[in-house]
DNA sequence: ACCCTCACCGTAAACGTTTACATTCACACT
DNA sequence: AGTGTGAATGTAAACGTTTACGGTGAGGGT
C-alpha cells in the first residue's frame, strides 16, 4: 500500500544517468540538455517523485527570509496581526524562516518604500497590508515576476499577481451586522447610518452592499442612509456623522465599519441621539471597551487579527516550502461577535501575549530569528 | 547573533566522548552510566542544544500513528471534525504521520473498546471525544503512563492526565447566547427555557451557569427556568420541553445547547408558543437550515468543528514532534454566530470538502496515509 | 598537433540524526 | 590461563538532498 517513496536516485537509475543530472533537471539549473531534462521530468512524474523536505532542509541550510510589512501599531489591530505571525513562525518545527518586520506610519505612507527595500534585500517572501492597493500593485507584480510570493492581509490587492489573501469575509461581516441590527431594533422603524473608510476600497464597498441588501430583504421597514466616508480621519468621521445625524432625527441605528467609532459615538452624544441608538462597531480596542460595557455599543465585529496573521504566515510558508508557482489562495475568515457578555474573553485573549487560541510556543528564545528593520527616511 | 546551532558532535567533543554516547544519554537509552549521562545533559543544556528535526526525520524514517476516536457521523459535527483533522494532517510538510479513524456508534457506546484497541495496536497518539469522561478516564490515564499523548476534543476529561483539550469556550457560548437573547427580546418580559444534555457534564453545566449569570446581571427582568436535560434522546427533549412550555405560557425565549433543537421546536409549535418565541440553538445541521431561514430560529451558535479538529491535530502533532512530557494545553475557541444573514457562508464552507478557512492541500494522493479501522464487534 | 573553452554530465562530500554493530574493559567462572 | 559475560563506549553506515568540483568530449582557434 504505502510503497517506498521514490528518490532522486530511483529516477537516476531508471534513466541510467546520475543523481546530479536529475537534480539539475528538476530545478532547471543550467548544465543539462533540453532532451535529458524532458526525460527526467517525465520519469519523475511517472514515478510520482516528491521531494523529501527533511532531506532538503538538512542539506541546504537555507532559511527563508520573510518581510512583514504592516501599519505601525496605532491601534492594537496590527500588533495582534504581528503577534499571530510571530506565534506561527515560532511554532514552525523546521525553524527555517526568519521574519523581518517593516512598519509604515500611515495608510499609503511609506508602504512602497518598505516593499521596495524588502525586494532589494532579496527576501524570499512578503506578507503585506496593501493599504493603498492601486499604488502598491506594480510592486507586487514586480515581486511575483521575481518569483517572490506575496500574501496580502486584511485587504486585497486584486490583479496584482499576489500569491494569496487572508481577510475577514466582508459579506459575512456586513450581513451579520445587518441581521443583528434588525433583530436588536425589533419593531422600531427608522433610519440606519453606516460609516465606511471609502467606497473605493473593495472591502468597504462589499460590506456596505452586504449590509444594505440584508437589511432590505429581511428588515425592509428600515431605511438605509448613504454611507459616510471617513477616509480614516477622526475629525471627518465626527463632522460627517454629526451632520447626518442632525438631518435624520429618526435615526435608530449606526453601523461603523471603520475604526473611527469613538468620534461617531461622540457625534451621536452631541446630537442627543445616543440613548435611542443601536450601535454596531468593528474591531476591539481599549477605548471601545467601556462603550461596550456601558451598553452604548450593542456589539462589535471582531476581525480576528491574530488569526489573520497566523493564516497569512502559514499560507506564505507553504508556498515557500513547496515551490509551486502561481495559484492563488483566498481565505475568508468569519468574524467574531463581541458583546457585553463575552467581552472579557476577548480582552483576556488579547492581553496575554500568547493568546488562548494558540499552541504552545515551540522554543524559548532561539527558535525564531526576527528583527525590526529600520526604513530609510522618506523625504 | 544567530550562531551555529550546537549539534550532537559539539557536545561529544566538548566532553571528549562520542556522538553515540551523547545520543544515548539524551534519549535515556540503556547503555550509558549515570555519571556520563548527567554530564551530557548538563553540557547539552549549557550549549543550548536543540535537536535538528529535519535530520531526525530524515534519519529515522519513523512515522507517527495517531488514532482519531470520535462519534459516528450522526450529525455533520463529527464529520467536520474529522475533515479538519484530515486537512491538517495533509498539510504537514514532513508527512510523518498516519491517521487511523475509529468511530463508535453512540455516546458511551464502544469508546472504551476503541481506545483500548488503539492502545493495543501501539499508536503514538490519540485524539478522542470522551463522550463519557468518567468511564474513559482510566484508559486515558493508562495511555499517559505509557507516554502516549491524548488530546480531547469538544469535551474535556479532567484529571485524566490528557495532554490537552480543544473545545469551544463554554462561558463565551453561554453568555453570548444570553446577551443576544436579551437584546433580541428588547422590552419583553417573560420566562426563558434552556435545554442541556445533562448537568453532570461540565461543559453543559458551565454553559448554563454562564447563560444564567449573564441574564441575571444584564437582563434581570427575564426569568430563567430550570434546565431541561435531554440526555441526548430526542423524545426526551420533546416531552420535557413540551411539559415545561405548557407550564409557562409566558415563555419568550429558548436556548438549546444540545443538538436536539428540532424536537424542541416541535414542542414549541405544538404548544402554540412558537410564533412569539426567540430561539437560539447550537451547531448547524441540515434540518436546522430551514428553521433559520424562516426566522423560527433567531441565531445558532456554531461550534466550529473543523477548527476544533485542526487544532486538536496540531496540538497532538506538536507534542509528538517534541518529546515534551506532561504540560497540559487548553485551547478554548470562540464560537461563530450564524443567522439568516450569514447562513450561506457557513453552508458553503461545510459543503466544499475543503473549507474556505484553510490552506491548500499539500498533496494529491499519497501525502497522507489514513485508514478506517474496524472495531471488534461489541457484545 | 596543441591548447582552450564550453556544454554536459558524473562523483563525492557534506548536513545532523538514528541505528546497528564493533570494541574495550572488568570481572567472574571454569 | 583461557573463556565467557555484559555494561559502557566508540564507529560507521544510512537517510535523500544540495553543492562544489572533477571529468569527458566536441568544436574552434592557433
Amino acid at each position: 500500500m504505502a510503497k517506498e517513496p521514490t528518490t532522486l536516485l530511483d529516477i537516476a537509475k531508471a534513466l541510467d544517468t546520475s543523481i546530479g543530472t536529475v537534480h539539475r533537471a528538476l530545478h532547471d539549473n543550467p548544465g543539462v540538455s533540453a532532451a535529458t531534462k524532458a526525460k527526467v521530468l517525465k520519469m519523475a512524474s511517472k514515478l510520482g517523485y516528491r521531494p523529501n523536505l527533511a532531506a532538503r532542509f538538512l542539506s541546504s541550510k537555507q532559511t527563508f527570509r520573510v518581510s512583514v510589512n504592516t501599519l505601525k501599531g496605532t491601534t492594537s489591530f496590527w500588533d495582534e496581526v504581528r503577534a499571530g505571525i510571530r506565534e506561527e513562525a515560532a511554532s514552525n518545527p523546521l525553524e527555517n524562516v526568519e521574519v523581518e518586520f517593516r512598519t509604515y506610519p500611515a495608510i499609503g505612507k511609506g508602504e512602497q518604500e518598505a516593499f521596495q527595500t524588502a525586494l532589494r534585500q532579496k527576501v524570499d517572501g512578503i506578507i503585506t497590508f496593501p493599504s493603498d492597493p492601486d499604488s502598491l500593485r506594480p510592486s507586487i507584480q514586480q515581486a511575483s515576476q521575481e518569483n517572490i510570493p506575496v500574501v496580502c492581509v486584511a485587504t486585497d490587492a486584486p490583479n496584482s499577481g499576489r500569491r494569496g489573501i487572508v481577510a475577514i469575509d466582508t459579506l459575512v461581516s456586513g450581513s451579520i451586522a445587518a441581521d443583528l441590527m434588525g433583530r436588536f431594533l425589533g419593531e422600531r422603524k427608522g433610519a440606519i447610518a453606516i460609516t465606511v473608510f471609502n467606497m473605493a476600497i473593495t472591502e468597504h464597498a462589499e460590506k456596505y452592499a452586504a449590509f444594505e441588501s440584508t437589511v432590505r430583504s429581511l428588515y425592509p421597514h428600515l431605511e438605509i442612509l448613504k454611507p459616510i466616508e471617513d477616509n480614516g480621519v477622526e475629525e471627518e468621521a465626527y463632522k460627517k456623522s454629526r451632520k447626518l445625524f442632525k438631518e435624520y432625527p429618526n435615526l435608530v441605528g449606526v453601523y461603523v465599519t471603520t475604526e473611527a467609532s469613538i468620534p461617531v459615538l461622540e457625534a451621536a452624544r452631541d446630537t442627543r441621539l445616543l440613548p435611542g441608538l443601536t450601535i454596531i462597531t468593528t474591531d476591539l480596542f481599549p477605548d471601545l471597551v467601556s462603550q461596550i460595557r456601558s451598553g452604548a455599543v450593542a456589539a462589535t465585529i471582531y476581525q480576528r487579527p491574530r488569526a489573520q496573521g497566523q493564516l497569512a504566515f502559514r499560507m506564505l510558508h507553504q508556498s515557500l516550502v513547496e515551490r509551486t508557482t502561481s495559484s492563488s489562495d483566498q481565505v475568508a475568515l468569519a468574524p467574531h461577535l463581541v458583546m457585553r457578555g463575552n467581552l472579557d474573553f476577548f480582552l483576556r485573549r488579547q492581553s496575554q501575549e500568547a493568546g488562548s487560541e494558540k499552541l504552545p510556543q515551540r522554543r524559548e528564545g532561539a527558535g525564531l530569528v526576527e528583527r525590526e528593520v529600520a526604513l530609510p527616511a522618506t523625504r
